[in-house]
DNA sequence: GACAGCCTACTATATCCATAGTAGTATTAC
DNA sequence: GTAATACTACTATGGATATAGTAGGCTGTC
């Protein structure tokens, strides 16, 4: 699924997707039990279907009707979903400037030391691809 | 300023605040003309000053009524709005997980060589005053 | 097969966000 | 000092977001 055609997601949303990327699909019962009360408050079990049924409608969430009460599936991957959102982020917030946005989290975030290995980590394997591909994106 | 007292800023706001942060300070119609033409659509006069005065009225630009036109100037630094903005996504898209934000960005993201450079440099620079401090965040 | 309880469909609302128009005031140019 | 221009204050609008209520249908149990 391409960033083009992948559904817009809000926030709120964002948390009922989590939910579900979770339990691999479940229904609006479980999803509601499986959400973080945040700030103490629980959601009525209305909004909770009602946002996956926007969802489903835009085609995040496949729904099985055949059973009852129905079950719901994500269609779209936590990791493509969470790329487009950092895509969005990057750009309105820091113009696209990953650079910018890596050097902040380095050097602000909270980082564990074994955080950081994992990182370089990563940077070491990232900069030798490129090496052998030519310096290709 | 805490990140508790820093006004919430919208994204249209952003964009306000980056050509005042450019510029230092200045009037509506500067800032006007800063903005980038975003898809070739340029916003109206007003438009832009009901923006700022909004910002100002939630403390985030200072006016100087003196002159006319007014000429405004922010209050608040780039980097801790933006620094807000990455702790805000950063909790709500990762769960507050920088490591899997950095992670991602450092294996999706366009980074030339050079910036995967800059950035281990300073990964370099945090563990060494980590060790110094004796760990502490 | 009737009742209780769960579930869905539809509708409602309040708030925020992005954008902009109108009317009236200040300023400038002549 | 009057006309033209620029600027501000106030108001408006449409769409998105987040949340939830109501009414009616399905299901399972006695």
């Amino acid at each position: 699924m391409t960033d083009e055609s992948m559904p817009h997601i809000t926030a709120a949303e964002l948390r009922i997707m989590k939910a579900l990327w979770k339990l691999g699909s479940g229904t609006v019962r479980q999803v509601l039990e499986e959400l973080p009360a945040k700030g103490g408050e629980k959601l009525a079990y209305t909004t909770v279907m009602t946002m996956m049924k926007q969802l489903a409608d835009r085609g995040a969430l496949d729904v099985d009707r055949q059973r009852q009460p129905f079950i719901y599936t994500p269609t779209v991957e936590q990791d493509q979903v969470l790329g487009s959102r950092v895509s969005h982020f990057l750009q309105s917030v820091f113009d696209g400037q990953a650079e910018a946005l890596v050097s902040h989290l380095v050097e602000q975030a909270d980082l564990s030391p074994q955080d950081l290995r994992r990182i370089k980590d990563k940077i070491r394997k990232r900069a030798e691809a490129e090496k052998r591909e030519g310096g290709n994106s």
